[in-house]
DNA sequence: TATGAACATACTACTCGGTATGTTGTCAAC
DNA sequence: GTTGACAACATACCGAGTAGTATGTTCATA
């Protein structure tokens, strides 16, 4: 596979749209984003768009799932680490954190995804995919859910309601994708000091020792 | 002024329909809600929220201005009290939180406010609109951040970086804008424990001793 | 009775999701 | 090397929804 010929594969450019669509989500919101503006950033028409993606519903979704599928992938050798629960969360919660940072445009839209769906989306068959969408969502933060239970009953964290404490963990841990902007000198060092910044506070936020 | 005349006075009606602006808002968002949706949840039609407010963009702004208005009449009686910072904080962040809870409508808007504004609202005469009531969000939050400075000198908290400190405290605090949802068995003495809660965990998370 | 506030109704202009169709380049078969 | 077929778009268009306006209507009050 050439240089020239991997420029126009047609998964390449699907990767395109949704980069694009994924951007825009995040500057514009779902609503306020138009496929114009999509084809727009990316020197194209709706054509294009329409070609891969058959509504906009699908292209926000599509970019969801991405989102989601990258940071199973990444939090993926940690999930079984036979370690104390404590340390197995601090990874988690580290490698999470810093996808909220890297991949910020798809981490946002997933957000917007829940947002979206805890209202009413569109059709009852869009729900259905979102609503399976969710359920993905749903089982990656009974991971870390999971995680803090164990540590919890292993006296190394303590809060009192599970499910309130996994919500602000969530909150913290997140949270970067409303406020973090790069900076132009900005090394991967800074974002590794920033991570450890977020963790920690939600490391005590969870009452670990 | 008595009931019957009390129900059609022109302030009332004019809040009813900041309250039902904050509603749909708040479900659908500002750009999925329709200024026709307002009114039908009203019982009334357009008319009636053109009567008192120039635009859409207006309505939303007075919606936010009115949220924080309510937030800085909750926290005045503890602004300036003669107390350890740390306590201090402690009051503020249980006011606030309460309010996040108590008028989840109006803070979710306020929320969706700072959002649009960081995109880009509107027109520029607009723009100025919302600059004024984001300055006005800033400076609460700096009541905030001074408290927490204050408390660190003090020996009484202990974190790294201030800003991003802020950023998470408050992240914690609203949260229950997103999550919470009044059940109907639900007393005055739930939600406080369920405040005590976020407080308590915003607090470690700022390395309060 | 007349005047204006507080609406309701009817209408316009415009945006945007979606579709139908046209165009271009590539590649395989004959 | 010509042709047919198909992928990957671009272009043109339609219909629905919606912000905003212009005008009509009611009702209290001066």
């Amino acid at each position: 596979m050439s240089e020239s010929t991997a420029r126009t594969m047609p998964d390449d450019s699907r990767f395109d749209i949704l980069s694009a669509a994924a951007q825009c989500f995040m500057e514009r919101g779902y609503h306020a984003s138009s496929i114009d503006d999509v084809a727009r950033s990316l020197g194209s028409t709706k054509g294009r768009v329409y070609h891969h993606f058959p509504s906009k519903a699908d292209l926000f979704a599509e970019v969801f799932r991405t989102g989601m599928e990258m940071n199973y992938t990444a939090i993926e050798p940690y999930r079984e680490k036979d370690i104390p629960a404590v340390m197995r969360w601090r990874h988690l919660a580290t490698i999470h954190t810093g996808q909220m940072i890297r991949t910020k445009p798809f981490q946002r839209v997933v957000w917007e995804g829940v947002e979206l769906h805890l209202r009413g989306a569109t059709t009852p068959e869009q729900r259905e995919v979102f609503a399976r969408l969710l359920q993905y969502r749903t089982e990656y933060g009974l991971i870390f859910r999971k995680t803090i239970e164990e540590a919890r009953d292993a006296g190394a964290m303590d809060f009192e309601n599970l499910g309130i404490a996994a919500e602000l963990m969530f909150m913290t841990l997140n949270s970067p994708i409303f406020w973090y902007s790069p900076r132009p000198d900005e090394t991967e060092g800074d974002i590794d000091r920033l991570v450890g910044q977020i963790v920690t506070c939600a490391a005590r936020g969870l009452g670990a020792s």
